[in-house]
DNA sequence: GTTTTAGCAATGCAGTTGCACTGTAAGCGG
DNA sequence: CCGCTTACAGTGCAACTGCATTGCTAAAAC
């Protein structure tokens, strides 16, 4: 007795789409990001795109959720692959390596969000879910730290919260600098290195 | 024996129009931004604002411009003002406090700033001014660091040049995270101040 | 078999876009 | 006074925008 899609799998359709989306805005900023432009590079008529969404704030929506899933699958795919109980420091710095826009695919999806950066600081009923990511990350970054000190494996100075806060916009700094191309990748990496021996110690084997 | 503007003066109404262009990115976004839109909300017409730009890139190009003076002048001002040679830490702390999206108007060149960032990102020619900013920014921060480290009053085991592009990029990803009203002003002050404690030692006087 | 309904394509429409073009004042060198 | 250039304002236009609407096919529900 459910809705029953018919024949299709809407789900598939809409993030066909959305991929689409993603690769125009990629490619051309969010501003080219048109019904007709999307469904021309999705290989699709633009009624389909209209069938799948109804207004485009909505498809703009998804897609900024299709951005959040793929960095969340990479996050806890990376941080799975390390194995039970990883040392905190290695697990921070997996994940926010992993956040950064070092490769292509990557550099794709945070080209289209920082795009819904700029696009959500106007429309802020749209930024609830990313604050929602951030605070959580934000959470768990300090949780790590929290406990790296109490295993003697951080620095005992150093206030978990602030150094939290000061990682995760470290990251996204990093971030935007790549994407503007403002420098290369192993500087990036070089940076969040340095900033984990801050906190955590010179980069000896901490677990 | 100038080309001789006849009468008026072109660079005052161009940034006349600038402003005009930034106010409306500011409230409704940069796709916002039309020639009309932007003519409307200077309160002139269309057609001059054509006269004074041949193009519209050419009006983002020179807003862009106008954001950068802005950031300049700031910044240059906040640190005169410390008077002669300042401390390392206290300039840094200015210099970058500085930078911070606080404050209205701030919060403003910010908005522009960051989509303006997303525009860079997919036109590259554009990028060039911005990476010198960054560039010189950089080589500053790490002089800076190194001067500290010279006298004593920063920790010997950071490299300056990471440091400085951590700092930079803390300092951008703090911005971002203000302007998506991810977290309040005061917590991203806290984190830039823990991270120069990280790098200048705890926060005894240093001079 | 008939009636719904989802899936999709196509068209239409009012509004907006960047820009070219034209028109018209007004200052200025001759 | 006369050309010439600058400083605008206005209009026009082809392209494009999001979206509503219509039409048609075919599968599902009865």
């Amino acid at each position: 007795m459910e809705p029953m899609p018919k024949r299709v799998d809407h789900r598939e359709r809409r993030t066909l789409i959305a991929d689409a989306l993603m690769r125009v805005a990629g490619e051309h900023g969010l501003e080219a990001v048109s019904l007709r432009h999307v469904a021309a590079e999705a290989g699709v008529s633009a009624g389909m795109v209209q069938h799948y969404f109804r207004t485009k704030d909505e498809m703009m929506a998804f897609a900024l959720s299709v951005v959040r899933e793929h960095n969340e699958a990479r996050v806890t795919a990376a941080v799975t692959a390390l194995g039970v109980t990883p040392a905190p420091r290695a697990l921070l710095r997996t994940m926010l390596g992993e956040l950064l826009p070092l490769d292509a695919p990557r550099r794709a999806d945070g080209r289209v969000g920082l795009a819904f950066l700029a696009y959500t600081a106007v429309r802020p009923a749209v930024a609830a879910a990313l604050h929602q990511d951030t605070a959580g990350l934000l959470a768990f970054i300090a949780g790590q730290v929290r406990a790296a000190q109490a295993a003697g494996a951080a620095r005992h100075d150093v206030d978990p919260d602030r150094a939290a806060v000061g990682l995760l916009a470290l990251m996204e700094g990093l971030g935007v600098y790549l994407l503007g191309g403002h420098f290369p990748p192993e500087t990036a990496l070089a940076a969040l290195d340095a900033q984990l021996d801050l906190i955590f110690g010179p980069d000896g084997p901490v677990g």
